[in-house]
DNA sequence: GTAAAAATTTATCGAACGATAATATTCCTC
DNA sequence: GAGGAATATTATCGTTCGATAAATTTTTAC
């Protein structure tokens, strides 16, 4: 369900039964999907095909032999970027009760934001959201399942609340206030480009201090 | 500097010295505006003048009467949508020290997410924020000068603390936390479409919670 | 009621777009 | 190193775009 990765390289785009690519060529598609990304990151998936492939050195057509279309290109581009700024190694971390929740999530999400929190995939992500594509939706639901259940669960464990798995919609809802804070965060610090707090990890510590702070007064108006 | 609506009503539009518009046209161009702030939230500000027009029930060259450029047409766009997010009474009520500061934040809250977090409005200032529209970083300034550096120093004040303009990066970020945490509600809300907490109050209530629960901690950082 | 002014439409331009076909080049295999 | 497959380029098609000019309709003013 999870599933992140997987399906090798980027031989996805041509057709099923075919041999298989050369190094080459698949270099060039990691050019033409990096390419798309930056393009696409600055003027949204209404980019031009000429400018991605001025960009990644190669002519216009050449595209299309190794996508059927642009959104398929879109989609490669989608993947590239959402597998890129989620490391597999978090989902077991967030699960390792031998660190205490707090230091345990804020390690999390110093990780978090170094490797996400950049201009290009912060603005396509956004873009992606826009654009209504499916991707987000299952990206967001990882989020919740992974991150944000994850610690409401372990949070109540340590606190010597029973051990449910069932996470209320208000308790979900506060933990999203910790994501939801950092991603305006960068936000405001990648896509609008005004001045921030400089200290990323202190913004991490104070809004994890945050959701602690209440998080007990909110898990106790649902156990009763 | 504050200084929001005013300039009549749609005028702007057309050349500087010219015969008052008449009141069928500036009502074509209201529709042809809200025509256009429709169209741009769905598929972005690349949406196309003929569409705009279309839904506006006229025919495309006749936009190019009323607005000299289709830029010009997204300008206007940007200012109507933001001029209707924000109520000049706010300005006043933030300021009524008659009122508890808890209170006084949480009743302008619940009014600010009813009226801004509409789906147009609210995709429109992502399109905008993406696309660099130097409004946007002038709406936001505006938030945090009127908002929440307002809180910090009225929070500060009731707490006892010295009665100082300055607010450090670090307070104006924390209050950040709030008003970016509810904006990334209203993200998965009207954008993705996502399942959220129901109770709308409650999460601006759970919300400021976890900044009043910290604040003071925070403002001690700095006042020594 | 008629003439001028304003508002609107029809027709169209040039540029940029995604995509395809035909041709040329490069690379691998034996 | 010759032949064939894979890769890449040139040329181009049909569509859509923002924008303009000219013609037509509607409204206002006297």
């Amino acid at each position: 369900m999870t599933e992140l990765s997987r399906q090798g390289e980027h031989d996805i785009s041509l057709a099923p039964d075919q041999k298989p690519m050369r190094e080459a060529s698949r270099k060039r598609v990691r050019e033409i999907i990096s390419a798309a990304a930056e393009h696409f990151s600055e003027v949204g998936f209404a980019g031009s095909t000429r400018e991605i492939t001025k960009r990644a050195g190669v002519t216009q057509p050449l595209l299309y032999r190794y996508f059927p279309t642009k959104n398929d290109l879109i989609e490669a581009v989608y993947r590239t970027v959402y597998l890129e700024s989620w490391n597999q190694d978090w989902d077991d971390a967030l699960k390792d009760r031998s660190i205490p929740v707090r230091q345990r999530f804020e390690t999390f999400y110093r990780e978090y934001v170094r490797m996400a929190f950049k201009p290009i995939p912060l603005r396509l992500s956004y873009y992606a959201g826009l654009r209504g594509a499916d991707i987000n939706q299952w990206y967001n639901q990882l989020i919740e399942e992974l991150i944000l259940k994850q610690l409401v669960r372990e949070h109540r464990v340590e606190l010597g609340l029973p051990d449910e798995a069932y996470v209320s919609a208000a308790q979900l809802e506060a933990a999203w206030q910790i994501h939801g804070g950092l991603m305006h965060y960068g936000w405001r610090k990648h896509v609008l480009n005004l001045r921030v707090a400089p200290d990323v990890d202190q913004v991490v510590a104070d809004n994890l201090d945050m959701y602690f702070c209440v998080a007990e007064r909110i898990y106790a108006r649902e156990f009763k």
